[in-house]
DNA sequence: CACAAAACTGACCGATTGGTCAGGATGGCC
DNA sequence: GGCCATCCTGACCAATCGGTCAGTTTTGTG
């Protein structure tokens, strides 16, 4: 492993558990072994190496984004199914990005990379809108995706680090999935 | 309105839209027509101004979780909606002390308040996960309640801010009762 | 008015930060 | 060997931060 790739490797960690503005730049450098100007030698900026460190993240969000589409693909439940099989495991794999994301939205308004970070959130809060059959269906599938996303974010919280990888990525699409069904079959009892 | 409450009313809200280490002293001094001296002379320091800041919120938590006891009142469906009756309240009056107390989870190992915070998080897991009939029904709450928190903290991502509060609160009662049904009355297919 | 307590402030301090820079190693290539 | 580009570093700098303090103004009370 190259001491680039080391130390990216080192901020992502350092940025999604400690946060961006708590990570100082000697941090990642200790974390690397190496020193602190050979890591500014790399990358040009400590903001320079955060957007190296979640483009991955938004590349693969962008990609599901487009998979999706202009259309109403979200409306039907086989549409939303589909989705949710993609999202799922996207979210496993970005596992530390997506949490470098979701938890710097204040810094949304001076860091390009979070600036993409936050256009890309707005689209798929066009989509979800634009699919959802009923203000209620949008905030159902509002409530489904971003609890997704946190529940894994916080994952020692809510103490589903207790489950195997592959029984929560299974039991999360099974949780969504059925979350997601536009028209309930049962209509809350009660 | 006095100095004192206008001063922890500015870091409030610089805290949960800046982010803490984001939020200098002079920041909340500008905001609030005071000097940094001044600040620190109504409060200890940042860390006591975060403190007091985000105990309201974390009072009406706790408050929230001695009504549901030890035993396993969120098993039945009846007791779900009751819960869920007083949550969401809590999260739409305690808005920017949670919105605090979810991005901040990196500072909890330093900050007492935070420490608290977190604390109380897990003591709801803990309940969650004993009045949970599977491992599925875990995540979904897990999922469900995650969700309609960090829903309402990054209201203007989801586009949950077209809605009126009123009807914000119903629907959102409505969505997490319906997805607290214990047991799901179909199983997830496939 | 007198006077003490509370409220407030500008000036200052040590510590830490992101970033620069001149120069020392290292290694492939002729 | 000679040469050059890449890699790496310690020393340094300006800026910002949280916090202190001596001293001034304001307020309440007898």
């Amino acid at each position: 492993m190259s001491h680039r790739d080391q130390i990216l490797h080192s901020a992502l960690e350092r940025f999604a558990l400690d946060g961006f503005l708590a990570t100082s730049v000697q941090h990642i450098a200790d974390d690397s072994g190496v020193s602190k100007a050979t890591v500014l030698y790399h990358f040009a900026s400590k903001e320079d190496l955060l957007q190296h460190a979640i483009t991955p993240a938004l590349d693969e969000f962008q990609k599901l984004l487009d998979d999706v589409g202009e259309g109403d693909a979200l409306a039907d439940p086989s549409g939303r199914k589909a989705f949710v099989d993609a999202f799922v495991p996207f979210l496993i794999t970005n596992r530390l990005g997506i949490h470098i994301i979701v938890t710097h939205a204040h810094l949304a308004h001076s860091h390009p990379a979070l600036i993409r970070a936050m256009t890309l959130m707005s689209r798929i809060a066009e989509i979800v809108e634009r699919s959802s059959t009923s203000p209620i269906d949008a905030l159902r599938f509002g409530v489904a995706l971003s609890g997704a996303t946190y529940s894994l974010v916080s994952e020692t919280l809510l103490g589903m680090d207790k489950l195997d990888p592959a029984e929560l990525e299974q039991g999360l699409k099974a949780v969504l999935t059925e979350m997601l069904q536009p028209t309930s079959p049962v209509t809350g009892e009660r």
